[in-house]
DNA sequence: TGCCAGGCCGAAA
DNA sequence: TTTCGGCATGGC
């Protein structure tokens, strides 16, 4: 994998990604497809357009913005393809594998991983990206990008800020005060995710838990997706059943294989009481 | 029109 | 320790 500026913008040689899978599985609500087969998105505070040929990755930014934000968003200094090959040995996990192609962990900013998420609980995920777009909108700060408005994820401090009738416009229900009283712990400096990234896993997800409207799902999918905790498992009420069935629900990218599983099942409509037949 | 969704919480059994 | 009802909302 190298990279390459030219004609305003970068590419990315050998990236092993799919965009349509990265973006579609459930780990992010905020990549809109373009009808030229780009996906345009916010993430750290930038907005940006990325697409794929053949191979290779192309993202619509400066090479500073490649190295400082995008790079590591889209965690292209890690060698998927031995992951994938580890993961796909038995015949359930070859099968999602193969279904999920070049899905990547993104390493997004814990602070919207933790939002979103408590966002998703007991909600379908178009209505977790409306709710999401209407935050932003509301608060987050404004982004021009080539010619387009788009609106930055808002820090804590903005959404502590937020009046109960801010609050109720979101038409988030009762997972708003939830979010209330996160935003309210980091903008506080009760709770610090950057803190939590840098330790173990298991003192991350404790303190995560000790949020109200935090239980060990949402906790385990900030684990992942926020924090860069490859290992942390965001188990479904319905594939609990799962998790000893197959190996991988345990071991050092036990969150990747998650994800090919949920991607794989939700993608074919597989009935929740039907995995143990898998 | 109902069903149900990347759940969590607190009470009851 | 497990089970269960309630919680708001709206896409399908």
């Amino acid at each position: 994998m190298n990279t390459l500026a030219q004609d305003n913008c970068i590419r990315v040689s050998d990236a092993q990604i799919s965009l349509e899978h990265t973006f579609s599985c459930g780990q992010c609500f905020r990549w809109e497809p373009g009808r030229d087969g780009s996906f345009t998105g916010v993430a750290l505070g930038r907005a940006v357009r990325v697409w794929t040929e053949g191979e290779d990755l192309y993202l619509r930014c400066t090479e500073e913005e490649y190295q400082e934000v995008w790079a590591g968003y889209f965690d292209l200094d890690r060698d998927y393809r031995p992951i994938a090959e580890g993961l796909a040995r038995d015949e359930f996990m070859r099968r999602a594998v193969e279904h999920g192609w070049g899905l990547r962990i993104l390493r997004q900013e814990p602070w919207e991983a933790l939002c979103t998420f408590i966002f998703s609980q007991c909600n379908h995920i178009p209505r977790i990206r409306q709710i999401v777009d209407r935050l932003c909108r509301l608060c987050g700060e404004e982004l021009k990008f080539e010619g387009e408005r788009h609106y930055a994820f808002p820090g804590p401090e903005r959404v502590a800020a937020l009046s109960g009738e801010e609050l109720g416009s979101l038409r988030a229900g009762y997972r708003a005060p939830y979010v209330r009283e996160a935003a309210q712990a980091l903008a506080l400096g009760q709770l610090d995710l950057a803190e939590l990234r840098e330790g173990e896993t298991d003192v991350a997800r404790q303190a995560l838990m000790a949020l109200n409207g935090v239980g060990r799902k949402v906790a385990d999918c900030v684990l992942l997706f926020g924090l860069n905790k490859l290992e942390a498992f965001p188990v479904d009420t319905w594939m609990k059943k799962a998790e000893g069935l197959h190996p991988d629900c345990a071991g050092p990218y036990a969150g990747i294989a998650q994800q090919y599983i949920f991607y794989y099942m939700r993608e074919k409509g597989i009935d929740k009481g039907r995995q143990k037949s898998l």
